[in-house]
DNA sequence: AGATCATGTGTACGTTCGTACATATGATGC
DNA sequence: GCATCATATGTACGAACGTACACATGATCT
């Protein structure tokens, strides 16, 4: 008979080291960087301590491996927010949608990526990260519009949607976000 | 005799408290809230540690102290940048400058207002300090244009800066910069 | 079935942190 | 000049952190 009881002895986890990138991404959602630590993720993924350090080298690994994570989403959200668009109604309406956030980035998406934009800041290691991300979100726009386009879009996105989390009083409006919108696109 | 070079015994140091603030904004800059402590502070500060805990209520109120002033700087940038607009041309001119960082505030500036953003998301007793920052450079703009077109400047600059602060390859130049910004300027 | 060994884990160590507090200090009233 | 007390500081403590490592575990091979 097993030692019931005992111990759970779960082994043989197959994807563990990706539900622990995904157990950092929750954490540095609800925590921020700062209050990310090893135990709180080991928590989150419902693995034990030591399989942290078994599996990534250092917590600043762990933290590339979630921002990279991150960034993947995120470009996957882009491709599908402007899959359909076909003329410049379309995408001033993918654009808006995106920033008004009836598309599938939440809140703590955005607060993630932001997270990581201050972190690459102090690291160098995560720009690689950061810089693969914006490239990834510019080249969608640039399927439609001329790249300094593309770089207002990709500004005034970040820009409207970091105000949009940050204030909690007066939202804009869907037809006023449009309408800056509008304004950038040629 | 005094017992000298024994103590320093640094008494009565009026602005000492302003100049603990000042230290912290500094600690923030270099190494982000997450790198920010009591300790850090006193060595920039060249105070004792024990002054801290003394003149502040814990670190929270301490850094709360510290985002307050630098708004107030920061306010005070956009004021002067502002100050001799007096056309749309002008209006163009100083926002590209303030964006293209020929004006004062330098990338140290906007990354301290960035982790201030950043732990406002978490810590309401923030929320008054970005709220009244915001309220600040939006009344700014909306001295030259409408209220929905400062929000829109408000969110380009903030997206434009954070995009040229992160990546280090391709720079707009100043006249790209100008152009995305007469776009939003009706 | 039993020996073997790569794979995985519990625990303990050294460090650093925020904070509290007993004590030292010097300005002030007598 | 001396006692007094608000002001300021050095130090120590408990908690939480990242990390390393000795040891348990079960798949694999004979």
């Amino acid at each position: 008979m097993k030692p019931a009881a005992t111990r759970p002895a779960r082994r043989f986890d197959p994807d563990r080291k990706s539900r622990i990138i995904d157990a950092a991404v929750t954490v540095v959602a609800e925590h921020g960087v700062a209050g990310t630590t090893h135990r709180r993720i080991a928590a989150v993924a419902d693995v034990p301590l030591g399989s942290l350090t078994y599996h990534f080298d250092g917590l600043g690994d762990l933290l590339a491996h979630a921002f990279g994570r991150h960034a993947e989403r995120m470009s996957a959200i882009y491709e599908s927010c402007f899959a359909g668009v076909r003329d410049r109604a379309q995408l001033i309406d993918a654009v808006t949608s995106l920033i008004h956030a009836d598309a599938e980035a939440d809140q703590q998406d955005w607060a993630v990526a932001y997270e990581l934009y201050l972190a690459a800041l102090r690291d160098p290691a995560l720009r690689t990260v950061t810089e693969s991300w914006m490239r990834s979100s510019r080249g969608v726009l640039e399927r439609f519009v001329d790249p300094l386009t593309a770089r207002g879009l990709d500004a005034l996105i970040e820009g409207l949607v970091m105000h949009k989390t940050l204030s909690t009083t007066t939202a804009l409006s869907e037809a006023e976000i449009r309408d800056l919108v509008r304004r950038t696109v040629p």
